[in-house]
DNA sequence: GCGAGCAGCGTACCT
DNA sequence: ACAGGTACGCTGCTCGCG
């Protein structure tokens, strides 16, 4: 094919090269490309002993659907590039897989990348594809490399020629962290006047010094440099001697490296960064912002710890640096006590304190280098499989990595690759969703001897059995013989669908790991690479679905996605109803979950009925064990609307589905939906509540159950509690000005913007608030309205009420936003809101189950005289 | 003018 | 800017009552 002759494309004026051919091996970790002599060079970043560059000359082009006859007159069609007319460079016939099907279409080449997607313009007439493909991934899809991968190859001077083997990698890499302190009077500080104070850096857990200009007795890795530009420059001068590959921080594409910049600046230094004596480049990538560091691998971690949760390839409850460290390393954070951020400036000028602040620094940095080694790898994992470059998959969407993958393999099969939809296309599948999962009401209730299935990869195993995929749908090969879905669409037998086949590949690739992992002691470090491998498979794998269904995919397809979830709903229930007649007591499932009472049967007979089912499914289908729970509890959900206080028989009760407690034979207690689970219920609330289903699951003690929601309550009336138990998180996930309704969270952060001080709450920000007695005193009302008048279509009332605004008129409520204020202006809490609407609904949920009344609860009741406590 | 009822908004969760 | 299914608190409207 024509891609395996690069050099011959490019019309070439290459004087004969002096250097001699040599063969050589390295790692490749991304690309990108470089304009030189108006010649287009991809540029490859590798790493041997060191990292290094290597260039290769590579056409950019794109695919046109016109016929060869058509080529001459193409030629002729131009098109203003930045102010200047281009056409292409030439173009030839080749043969695509478009749409499943083999056939003709153009091969259009550009003289360079940026000319690519203004060319196509000048072809309107026809379609065209994969004119948007950034050009150094073009490059490794058609040369088939994948980031992380040892190339060999021959090469003369720097100049690749040839590769002549790639192989699976595992570097390792020198890696550098550092951090600064800042003098900070104002609690922010501002870079134009407030000087850096420290910059400390590590490249163990052990080696590493802070940089300042104070001397600091008895502290052995502090460096004094006399300046703040003398502390810049001996910064620099660490970055020559240690010459890391890999430069990480916390949070320092937005705070440090700006702010070390605007300093060096300041003080007419420059920032020597970069192997180069550069400093970092900051590129626009979409919405966010991505640092680079020429010759280094430098990583955020702030943003890749926030993609890894996004992922779920790690799970973090708050992005700081201290709770990512606690959470990830299980180690307490080395830095004692919480230090106060806004007092830093005091320590830096407490001839006391300076010293303590500058082992706070040190530590900032070593936590940064734990955290550096335990997650870098997992982004390098991430690229290896997805194929993007490791700062690529930084940021990246879940679909971004799913497409990356995709298209890789369709260029490798030979087909073109699908274009994005319109926003129009998007916004009309987005209107039209596509039916879900089917999820089994349970009855409400305390249970035992339960027994836990779930089908492995239930929607990945589905697309595969069944060949699901865009392009092997109603094929016209096959008419009447391919896999017919619940909802009558078929899928052809004969040729394997793109989709498909990259599962299957992700799948098999994931089982070979596992067995490996087998083989391997859990705890090593080998074990651990291996193992976040295969999560990055399994995340991968489920991320399939999605993509089939997501309104902006490539590989978009209504009834391929339906056929997914039909299959699903049927296999489900098809399970349960097998279950129901083989004698167990069907109470729950949620998609892919079963969850059975086992009855007089034994565990014998629970893998006998699992083999038999197991027996019927189609190949690589497969119903799982997942464990047997001793005891269970499953909740009534909240009654809506007619509660009638005391008539027993209107209010219906249902089970609450997506909630339930269990714990498994060997004491382990698995807790799913649960306001104990959720961040945006008091901190005292899900204590509570978790101490209540313990004492329930554990000991399947009602009175002790009773006995702590009592304790909690006289606790919580007596005011002895410390503020932040009462704390509640939500996220502002919209501009603030966008909302249409006043809430707790939204007049919390309003009020606090109102202050002006510290930093503005906005989109993103996470609110912990309390609700106090009294609110903080701003009686202004808040108006979530932001202007738009319209609004309100409320069941089509044309209503004559042109005064709208008169019902905002004080009321002498005060509402639940009213008390609201961030925890840390909060001064006192109202313990009535908490017990009533935090504690007695969370935990009265599941003590209904046990015949426990609300009056029980917060007077002591009739069974027990407990009114001592209060 | 007031309280109850209820729809809709909004968030976080489950698989 | 991966899917859909779900629970549930709060706000703010509507409506019935007086």
């Amino acid at each position: 094919m024509e891609e395996n002759k690069p050099l011959q494309q490019t019309p070439s004026k290459a004087p004969k090269p002096k250097a001699p051919v040599k063969k050589r091996s390295g790692v490749l970790l991304e690309t990108d490309y470089i304009i030189k002599n108006n010649e287009t060079r991809v540029r490859l970043q590798m790493k041997g002993k060191r990292l290094y560059y290597l260039y290769d000359r590579y056409e950019p082009y794109f695919y046109l659907d016109a016929p060869a006859s058509k080529i001459p007159e193409l030629m002729k069609s131009s098109v203003l590039h930045r102010g200047l007319r281009i056409t292409a460079a030439h173009m030839e016939e080749v043969e695509r897989e478009v749409e499943g099907k083999k056939r003709k279409v153009l091969k259009v080449y550009a003289h360079h990348p940026p000319e690519v997607p203004d060319l196509r313009t000048a072809f309107k007439d026809y379609h065209a594809w994969e004119y948007n493909i950034i050009f150094g991934r073009r490059y490794m899809m058609d040369k088939g490399l994948a980031p992380l991968s040892r190339l060999t190859y021959e090469r003369q001077g720097k100049r690749l020629l040839k590769i002549l083997k790639t192989a699976e990698a595992n570097p390792t890499f020198r890696t550098m962290t550092f951090d600064i302190e800042t003098y900070n009077p104002l609690g922010a500080p501002r870079a134009a006047q407030d000087p850096c104070i420290m910059i400390s850096y590590a490249t163990s857990m052990h080696d590493g010094k802070v940089l300042t200009y104070k001397s600091i007795k008895d502290r052995p890795f502090v460096k004094d440099c006399i300046s703040e530009k003398g502390m810049i420059e001996e910064f620099g001068r660490v970055m020559d001697k240690v010459d890391p590959e890999v430069l990480s921080g916390y949070n320092s594409t937005q705070f440090d490296l700006p702010y070390l910049q605007t300093r060096a600046d300041h003080l007419r230094t420059p920032l020597h960064l970069g192997r180069d004596g550069s400093t970092f480049k900051v590129r626009k990538r979409g919405i966010r912002e991505v640092a680079r560091v020429q010759g280094r691998i430098y990583v955020d971690l702030f943003p890749l710890l926030r993609f890894l949760s996004f992922i779920g390839a790690v799970k973090v409850s708050r992005f700081t640096l201290e709770n990512a460290y606690a959470e990830l390393t299980g180690h307490k954070s080395v830095l004692k006590e919480q230090m106060d951020r806004l007092d830093i400036y005091k320590m830096w000028d407490d001839p006391h304190r300076v010293g303590p602040l500058a082992d706070y620094a040190q530590g900032d940095a070593h936590i940064t280098w734990e955290l550096t080694q335990l997650v870098l790898p997992l982004e390098l994992e991430m690229a290896r499989v997805t194929r993007l470059s490791p700062s690529d998959v930084v940021g990246a969407t879940s679909s971004q990595l799913v497409e990356s993958l995709l298209m890789c393999e369709a260029v490798a099969r030979g087909a073109i690759v699908p274009n994005k939809p319109t926003d129009e296309e998007a916004k009309a599948r987005e209107m039209n969703p596509i039916e879900g999962a089917y999820v089994k009401t349970p009855s409400p209730g305390i249970y035992e001897n339960m027994v836990v299935f779930d089908f492995r990869g239930l929607y990945p195993s589905i697309i595969i059995a069944h060949n699901i995929d865009p392009f092997t749908l109603n094929c016209s090969d096959c008419k009447g013989d391919g896999y017919i879905s619940p909802t009558g669409a078929h899928f052809c037998k004969k040729h394997r669908g793109l989709i498909p086949d990259v599962l299957a590949k992700v799948m098999k690739a994931r089982a070979e790991l596992k067995d490996k992992l087998k083989k391997l002691e859990p705890g090593s470090d080998e074990y651990r690479a291996m193992f976040a491998r295969q999560q990055t498979l399994k995340i991968l794998a489920n991320s399939y679905y999605g993509y089939l269904a997501f309104s902006r995919s490539r590989y978009y397809s209504r009834s391929a996605a339906e056929s997914v979830t039909a299959w699903g709903r049927q296999f489900i229930m098809q399970t349960g109803e097998k279950a129901e007649k083989a004698g167990f007591k069907l109470l729950y499932q949620d998609t892919d979950s079963c969850f059975l009472l086992m009855g007089d049967k034994k565990k014998e007979d629970v893998l006998e009925w699992m083999k038999h089912v197991n027996a019927d499914l189609p190949h690589g289908m497969e119903l799982e064990l997942e464990a047997f729970y001793p005891r269970g509890v499953f909740v009534s959900k909240k009654v809506t609307g007619a509660v009638g206080t005391n008539s027993d028989s209107a209010a219906k009760t249902t089970g609450a589905k997506k909630k339930y407690a269990l714990i498994d034979d060997k004491g382990r207690i698995k807790i799913r939906g649960f306001e104990l689970v959720r961040r945006d219920w008091s901190v005292i609330a899900r204590e509570t509540q978790r101490r209540v289903l313990e004492a329930i699951l554990k000991d399947g003690s009602k009175e002790r159950a009773v006995a702590i929601v009592r304790e909690v309550v006289a606790e919580i009336r007596a005011g002895k509690m410390p503020l932040e138990k009462f704390a509640i998180e939500t996220q502002l996930v919209k501009p603030l000005d966008k909302y249409e309704v006043m809430s707790p969270e939204l007049a919390a952060a309003l009020k606090h913007n109102k202050r002006g001080k510290g930093e503005r709450m906005g989109q993103g920000s996470v609110v912990r608030y309390v609700i106090t007695r009294s609110g903080g005193g701003h009686g202004t009302e808040l108006s979530a309205h932001s202007g738009k008048e319209e609004k309100k279509k409320t069941g089509a009332k044309p209503a004559a009420k042109p005064t709208k605004s008169a019902s905002k008129s004080k009321s002498s409520k005060t509402s639940v936003s009213d008390k609201a204020e961030l925890l840390e202006y909060a001064k006192d809490y109202d313990p009535d809101y908490y017990i009533d609407h935090q504690i007695i609904p969370t935990v009265l949920k599941i003590l209904k189950e046990l015949g426990v009344e609300e009056e029980d609860l917060k007077r002591g009741g009739k069974q027990s005289g407990l009114e001592s406590f209060f």
